[in-house]
Formats: structure tokens, sequence, C-alpha cells
RNA sequence: GCCCCCAUCGUCUAGUGGUCCAGGACGCCGCCCUUUCAAGGCGGUAGCACGGGUUCGAACCCCGUUGGGGGUACCA
């Protein structure tokens, strides 16, 4: 291993200079890497001696829980957090390697007192190195949950934050139900974001291929030597068998498996054969508790025999999720592995796998573990991938900026200071600690969102409001793509006040259409509340004679004008003055500042809209 | 049922034994500004689930209760 990689991990994060918000780099590329990289290498051919591998894993565990420049406030967070005995009673220990200060009972993972010494004279110095490899596995199917962003932002942030590498991969093991379709949206999803991967599709790697679909080979490779180690079985049970077991057993058959088929003989699995039956492939869980010491949550155990024997793979041969993504994990060299809580519940299942494939030769033991709050909806449940909030592209198409959508996906369990909450990505990365993350569940609020969006809008320069906002107005067919050199103008003119009084870049269309049409269709609703009456025609007459004969057209005569004419003149209300004349000329009651858009709007379409609005008024 | 996770304003959070009669943000309410709507400024509303314990001292550590959630597939 290169020890310039443990000195590059002391100097301050460089991808801060590059990755501005919205247009992040490529990740920081690592001389170390490499070597390590290849000496763990896929597929898992056991070129290394035991011992070796074995003493890579502690440095991989022991040393990688941290990476230097943070040293202190991991500290701060080993001595502070409170300690959390496991619940469940047992002396069990963590399949793989590198347990170490797992039973001090430390909240908040990160245990570096005490920590035992590397014992290798084959290996580099305990420099820490282990550069952090996280990675983001969705499978295409459907919609891309607002949830599953947040978990692809938070491996992301980490993977930036400690200089580490950030991986691509898609689960799409489920032919029934993944899509082309979905899977390039995922990937549409992931670069609107802002989020760029240093492996995965479309950009390669030396782990590939990213796609579960293209490494059918590496699984029944894998499959088989976990059969041949006896670290899997053949299982021929059908659920009805288990159930009835179960019962007569006088246990409640939702207690799932029971591993009856552990130790059938050959005879035995034969005549299953014989009958027709094709066997799924189980693995067999170890005989002790299963714990680690999650990034978020601190201490978590599983008491031995909780977790039933698991299936890997399919009758008809098709791997699990269950199987594929520890081993795709350990293959890729994963180190930290940042996922909802609602897979709390299987890591024990996964801790075991890693330790089957590590005792093989794939992999060098569990990576770290962190599970993020689950994002709810309106009420406390998980917001479901079928109500609409869920769906990304509803954000998008409102016209939400992914720094400010982002921004706000980032609070979902994440706090950035005590007394700030708008932040760029580039702060983002430099501040994200995982575990700084909260464990609380996280309601999303729309409210929220929209408001700390709103400030990412305004805060943009000018210009680039204007650009963002055209495709928008394109769209709705009010400006050509591009602009012509008028439409320019007026979106020149238009674009500060306009900038200031929106959410979303959507609600460009509603309001500035009126400027951008020859003849304003007025809301109903706007009519009523303005144009019905005596007032309302007396008005617009007035406004009507004012600016015919105003002869300087800008915004200061305009102001001055309508106010003489409608609130000197007829003794007005500056209120009840402007509404018909807003109105007339908008077609709503909202709108941008009325004389500027008086302005823009020009002399002919101003009196030809008093006029069609006087009409209406009767 | 069983296993696991979680518990501070309505919501998201800060809080790591004294500096907390708990800070920020969103929301909501009021005021100012004002040609509408916003924006901006100022102010306000509102919270440590409960019970024990440890301690000189507990939002914070421990135990329990209650409540909420997740998981419990030959889905991912």
């Amino acid at each position: 291993m290169d020890p310039r990689q443990g000195l590059r991990l002391l100097l301050p994060d460089r991808s801060l200079d590059r990755d501005g918000p919205g247009r992040p780099g490529p990740g920081p590329r690592r001389p170390g890497g490499h070597l390590h990289r290849g000496r763990r290498a896929a597929p898992a051919g056991p070129h290394q001696s035991a011992d070796l591998r074995r003493a890579d894993a502690d440095l991989l565990h022991v040393e990688g829980h941290d990476a230097a420049p943070r040293r202190c406030r991991a500290h701060r967070h080993a001595v502070g957090r409170r300690p959390r005995p496991a619940r469940s009673a047992g002396g069990g220990h963590h399949p793989g390697p590198g347990l170490a200060g797992q039973q001090r009972g430390r909240r908040r993972g990160r245990v570096h007192r005490g920590r035992r010494p590397v014992s290798s004279g084959t290996l580099p110095p305990a420099v820490p190195t282990a550069p952090v490899r996280t990675r983001f596995c969705p499978s295409p199917t459907g919609t891309v949950h607002v949830g599953l962003m947040r978990t692809a932002l938070f491996n992301w942030a980490h993977a930036r934050h400690t200089g580490g590498t950030f991986v691509f991969r898609i689960e799409d093991t489920d032919a029934a139900r993944d899509s082309e379709e979905s899977y390039l949206h995922l990937l549409d999803c992931l670069r609107w974001l802002g989020l760029d991967w240093d492996e995965g599709p479309e950009v390669g790697g030396p782990h590939g291929p990213y796609r579960q679909s293209e490494r059918g080979e590496v699984y029944a490779d894998v499959a088989a030597r976990l059969l041949a180690a006896g670290h899997a079985y053949e299982s021929f049970s059908t659920n009805e068998e288990v159930d009835a077991r179960r019962r007569a057993a006088g246990q409640d058959p939702k207690l799932g498996y029971d591993n009856h088929d552990r130790f059938l003989t050959d005879a035995q699995r034969a005549a299953f054969r014989h009958e027709g039956r094709t066997p799924v492939l189980r693995l067999r869980m170890p005989d002790e508790d299963l714990a680690w010491t999650d990034l978020v949550r601190g201490d978590v155990r599983f008491a031995a025999g909780a977790v039933p024997d698991f299936v890997l793979v399919r009758g008809n041969g098709a791997p699990l999720y269950p199987f594929v993504n520890p081993v795709d994990d350990a293959l890729m060299g994963i180190t930290d592995v940042l996922r909802g809580e609602d897979l709390l519940p299987s890591t024990p299942r996964q801790l075991a796998l890693y330790a089957a494939l590590a005792e093989i030769g794939i992999g060098s033991g569990a990576p770290r573990f962190g599970h993020l709050p689950l994002v709810t909806g309106e009420g406390t449940k998980k917001l479901s991938k079928r109500d609409p909030q869920s769906n990304l592209d509803v954000y998008r198409d409102r016209g939400f900026l992914p720094e400010g959508f982002a921004n706000y996906l980032a609070l979902l369990g994440w706090s950035i200071a005590e007394d700030r909450d708008i932040f760029a990505m580039a702060e983002l990365v430099e501040a994200f600690d995982v575990t700084r993350v909260s464990a609380n569940p996280a309601r999303f609020d729309l409210k929220k969102a929209e408001a700390i969006n709103a400030t990412h809008l305004r805060a943009l320069p000018v210009a680039e409001f204007t650009a963002k906002v055209t495709p928008y107005l394109a769209g709705a067919g009010l400006v050509s793509e591009p602009p012509t050199p008028e439409q320019q103008r007026v979106l020149a003119a238009i674009a500060p006040m306009a900038q200031e009084r929106m959410i979303v870049l959507s609600e460009a269309v509603g309001l500035l259409r009126f400027l951008f049409v020859e003849d304003v269709e007025i809301e109903p609703a706007a009519a009523d509340k303005q144009l019905s009456g005596a007032d309302a025609a007396e008005v617009l007459d007035a406004a009507t004679v004012a600016l015919g004969e105003l002869a300087d057209w800008s915004t200061p005569a305009i102001e001055g004008a309508l106010k003489s004419a409608l609130v000197d003149g007829l003794g007005r209300k500056p209120r009840q003055a402007f509404g018909p004349v807003r109105v007339a000329l908008s077609g709503r009651t909202v709108s941008p500042p009325l004389y500027e858009s008086i302005e823009i709007l020009g002399r002919e379409r101003t009196l030809a809209r008093l006029a069609a609005a006087r009409a209406v008024t009767g």
C-alpha cells in the first residue's frame, strides 16, 4: 500500500475546490487506491494467504473507522455518546473480522481508544488508511422515491467528505419489475441532483459490470462455492410444509422457515429431486448473536437463532437480493453501507453472509453500516412509493432547483449547524458527518422544502435565474427556444422582479404569461373581484385616458400618471385604484409590480387590454 | 405474535451531566414596509411522553411503562 495514501488523508479535502454547487466533479483519485483495490480484486481468487487477508481486514475495519482529519470529532463522539449495551443477552460475536471495540457499548460507532494493534509484519504501518467506499444500489422499478434520493445523497456526501469513492450499482435482479426506462431515469435523477459517481454505469470502473443483470456468472460461481464449503445448503421444503411443521410443534407459523433441511442426506435430496422438486439455496446461519455498531444507531444486536436460514438462490436459479447485495459489496470493496432503516432487520443475515464469503476468500468481512431514518409522509408511516409526494419527478417538473431540493433532502435526518439550514452542495460535503445523522424518522414537509428552494431561487444570479426559467416559458409556448431578442429583452427586464416572488421555476409560466401574449385571458375569479361594478369601469376609463396621453412611457412616468389620475383624480385608495388595472393587464390579481409591467407591456397592448377589460365590466 | 428501531415546539432539528425557566428553521399569528402577491424587517405562539433510579445537579446516563414505526417472501 502506498504510504502517501495515509498522508493524503491528513490533508484538507481538495474536492471542495472543484465541486462547486451543482457541478460536482469526479471524485479524487488516489494512487494508493488502485493498489488496494487490486489486491482485493474480484472474482475472489484466493491468491493471497488467509493471514494476509485477515490482516488486511483488520486494517480495514480497525483503522478504517475514521479518516485522520476527523479524528478529533470522532474522538468526541467516542467519549460523549451514551453507552448503550446490547439488549439481548449472550456473548456472541461479530461474524466478520474487525470487531474491535464492539463490546464496549459505545453509541455512534467510532471507537478509537484501546484499539488493538495491527499485528502484521507484511503490512504498512498502522496509519489510518482504507479509504471509504460507499455505494448506491437502487433497483430500477418505477418512480424514483425521494427517500431513495436522500439515501443516495448521504452516501455520496459521505464519500466526498472523506475523499472516498462513490459507487453506483444497479440491482436489477427482478426481471419482472425492472425496466430499462426506469434504469435510465435513475441515472438522470442522480445527475440532476448533482450526484456524480466514480464507478458504475456509463462510467465503468475496476469492479464492473455494475448492473446485476450482467453479473449472473459471478453469483452462480459464488453460490456454488458457498454450497461446496458448507455455508449454504439445498432446501426442498415448501412453505406449506414449513407451516405445517410449525403448527405441529405448537409454534406460530409466522416464525417462518425452521432450518429443517440443514442436514438432509444425499439420499433424501435425491428423493426430493425424484419427486420433481427443485431446491432453493439457503445460508446456514451461525449459532451466535449477530451484532454490529451502527454508524447512526450505536450497537445493535440480534440473538442467535432469531433469524432463520434464508434463501440465497431461488429454485429456478435466480439469485435474490439478500445474496447478491452483500456479494457485490464484498467484491466491490464497499466499506460503508448507508441505507434505510427498513433494511435494518436484514442486517444480521448480511453479516452472516459476509462472514461466510470472507471464509471462502471473497471480500474481507462486513462493512460498517449506518441505518438512516425513514422518510415519512403526512402521518407517521413510511412515505409510500404509491404516494405522489414520494415521486422525485413531481419536484423536478415543478421546477425545484437541484441544489434547493438536495438542501432540503439533507435536512431529513441531518443538520449542518445549530442556527443554519441553507447551504450549498460544497458546504454539505464539507460538513457531512454520518455519525451525526439523527435516528428519528423524518417527515417530508413540502412547505419547508418549498421555503428552502425559494431561498436558493432568490440567491441565483439573475442571468442564471433567467436561463433556468426560459425552458418553462418555452414549454408553455410563451417564448421560442431560444427566445427572440425582443423576448430576451422582456425576460431580462422582468426577471429580477419575478425571481423574488416565486418558489419554483414553473410558476414563471403563470406569473409572466401576460407579457408574452397578445391578448390576455382574464381569470374569472380575478374578474369577479376587480372588474365587476361601476367603480372598476370608472378606474379603467381614467387609466385609459391617463396612459393614452402619456408622452414618456417609462415606469416613473406611468406611476405618476396613474397615481394622479386614480388616487388624486378619483380619490381612490391605492388598493382600489390599482386592482382593476392589474387584472386588466395581467388577467390575475397577483402579478409582478404594476408600473414596471406596464412599461414592458408597451402602450399598444396596455390600452388594448384596458379596453377589453372595460368591455367586460359592462 | 415474534424480532428490531425510535421518542425535544404542529413539523425538521440543536442539545453529548451544570453555561437550558431548552436554541434555530418551516408553519402559524401580529406589526412595519407597500400598487397586488411576494420578498424583507421586527415581534409572538409552541416542546424535553410518563414513572422510577444514579447524581450535589438529568432533556442528556440506567431501568421500566406507554406510544409510534419498521421487519417478519423463492420482492428489492
